[in-house]
DNA sequence: CTGAAAGCGCTTACAG
DNA sequence: CTGAAAGCGCTTACAG
């Protein structure tokens, strides 16, 4: 058992400055009006003494006010933070909160063992974030479980089911930046398209591979568009169905990787068979991350504003929090081309 | 303010029963044996129709163990995830605590706003965590302020100091990483060595360049060693102090990257100027994380542990939490020299 | 300007 | 096998 230890209470402090606890807790939150200078500063200065840390529990137990949000980010690796999109949601988010006063609790879980997740089992935050992953009916089951927990809800990426009443849903534009993609490699000559996906499902590559769509199917019968399942997003397995794929269907025009770490593989891949970009296979990526300033030649992909996403998501849930209900239903940020030497 | 929600509550199952709160809270916490399967059965058809979720404020008030531990990141930058050590070891930890039925409270805060970090002023954890950066005195500090949260505290990648006694170190073996690298590079001729660090203080950096040094000092008067500081970590930034430093000094035989991100700048900074690496400049990183797979030539680097010590750091200090005390003060995982193609 | 007291939702020692 | 009751550390409506 973990062991207990005597922390400061406010009573000590109260019995210490010759006062009533409710003096001493008007003290530890601001209320300075409601006592005498006196008073006030020989309570603070016991309080510094004595090294008070007002017990968090407690507060929250009394208030029914956790000031704590929970982020749950599904993705079936263990390395779920070495996606960049979940990293740069998790630090606007992040920094937002703890700017606020808020407590941030982060957890990582795959579909299997959604159940098991702390988060959703026990009563410890005033709202709950997602960054979901999987088919469509996985997805669903998540959110119905999140309903279940009665709390406001944020879910990044994807859209917001109509049984859940209390969400937002906050996402970069995706199906605009698979058109603008699109858009740009077809406007510089490409006609077979390939679209590098990964085997587990995310929402957002869904929007490109539609947007893409869109562009290819306005675009006439010369123009071809494939999709390519990989694996994981690693480079070993992105450039493993690459090689398959060419072995058998040849090279086509462009390899679009459904984000920039795919993007860059297929880059990889084709230098290491001296096969020159663009001239002989164009390449493109997703979302502009830092890491795409690694390679040469210059990436062409389409910035995400990802730590914006997860700044402004935590912004509205505050708000939602404040004002007992979202004043909207879902925010969708832009996303910009960013042309670079691979295309 | 937050708005309240009337959750259901263990006397609430109670009453819905017919049993008393004592019976609720023994089925709730797997106490079975207690009670007849009849009993048992009754009360957890209902917990699960009223959708019952345990209060973890009114738990951990009761028992003075909250289930969730705090981790700190020290980092000036807002985009402290960008950093691939940051995250990794976060994704180890943060699993393994998972795993165990423990909440993971992550702040990211700046030297300048210690003070304010919520999880140093409330009194919400079991136990803090910190992955810090900064000048020796700015670390002095902030292991003073962890001090007197009165927890057992876990530092990642620094030294514990003398003054804490309920603390573990877990960090890999930086100095023999430096070792190993410029054992390397000066056996393949390499006489002019040039460390490339970020101005934000690391002191896993220092580490890395007093094992350079040291093989340095024993390689005899032929064998020149410069530390060139590049602001942030940055592609641009260390490409500037790059051009800045050549352009007084001309090229050194090798610019070793205080990490891999650096290091890839290097390699970049030489591309586009059509310098040829190897054959012309060395370059070197550390850490070897995912995303040195997309550049070419291979990097040369020392492996990092990273999620590791996430996970064994994590895994001993529940283990500190269950037993009362640390079994041990340090941890050091070894590190592996990767050998690459550009050095 | 200050304080006594109730009560938030749990767990557990104790009594039956 | 089951339950009544105390108490964890706070906040706040209320009384003085």
């Amino acid at each position: 058992m973990v062991a207990k230890r005597a922390r400061t209470t406010l009573s000590q402090i109260a019995t210490a400055a010759n006062v009533s606890v409710t003096t001493a807790s008007n003290v530890a939150n601001g209320r300075l009006e409601l006592m005498s200078a006196a008073t006030r500063e020989r309570v603070e200065t016991i309080m510094r003494d004595l090294n008070y840390r007002p017990n968090e529990g407690a507060r929250s137990l009394r208030l029914s006010q956790r000031r704590s949000i929970g982020l749950i980010i599904v993705d079936d690796s263990p390395r779920f933070l070495a996606d960049p999109m979940n990293t740069n949601i998790l630090a606007g988010f992040s920094n937002y909160l703890s700017v606020n006063g808020f407590a941030l609790l982060l957890c990582g879980i795959h579909h299997a063992t959604i159940d098991d997740a702390h988060l959703l089992r026990r009563d410890q935050t005033d709202a709950l974030c997602v960054i979901p992953s999987g088919s469509a009916t996985e997805r669903r089951r998540l959110y119905r479980r999140l309903k279940e927990t009665e709390q406001p809800i944020l879910i990044f990426q994807d859209d917001r089911p109509s049984f859940l009443p209390d969400a937002l849903s906050v996402r970069q534009n995706d199906r605009l930046a698979g058109e603008r993609i699109a858009e740009r490699v077809i406007q510089r000559g490409a006609r077979h398209l390939v679209l590098l996906v990964p085997s587990q499902h995310w929402p957002a590559v869904t929007e490109r591979q539609l947007g893409i769509d869109h562009v290819v199917q306005a675009s006439g019968p010369d123009v071809r568009f494939e999709t390519v399942v990989c694996g994981s997003e690693s480079v070993a397995d992105t450039q493993t169905a690459i090689s398959r794929y060419v072995d058998r269907e040849g090279l086509p025009d462009v390899f679009m990787g459904g984000n920039d770490q795919m993007g860059i593989a297929a880059l990889t891949w084709a230098l290491d068979r001296h096969l020159s970009v663009p001239a002989d296979v164009r390449v493109t990526g997703f979302n502009g991350f830092e890491f795409t300033q690694y390679v040469r030649p210059r990436l062409t992909t389409v910035t995400s504003p990802a730590y914006e996403m997860g700044k402004q998501g935590a912004a509205l849930l505050l708000k939602r929090l404040a004002r007992g209900q979202f004043d909207e239903r879902q925010l969708v940020l832009d996303v910009e081309l960013q042309p670079g030497d691979s295309d």
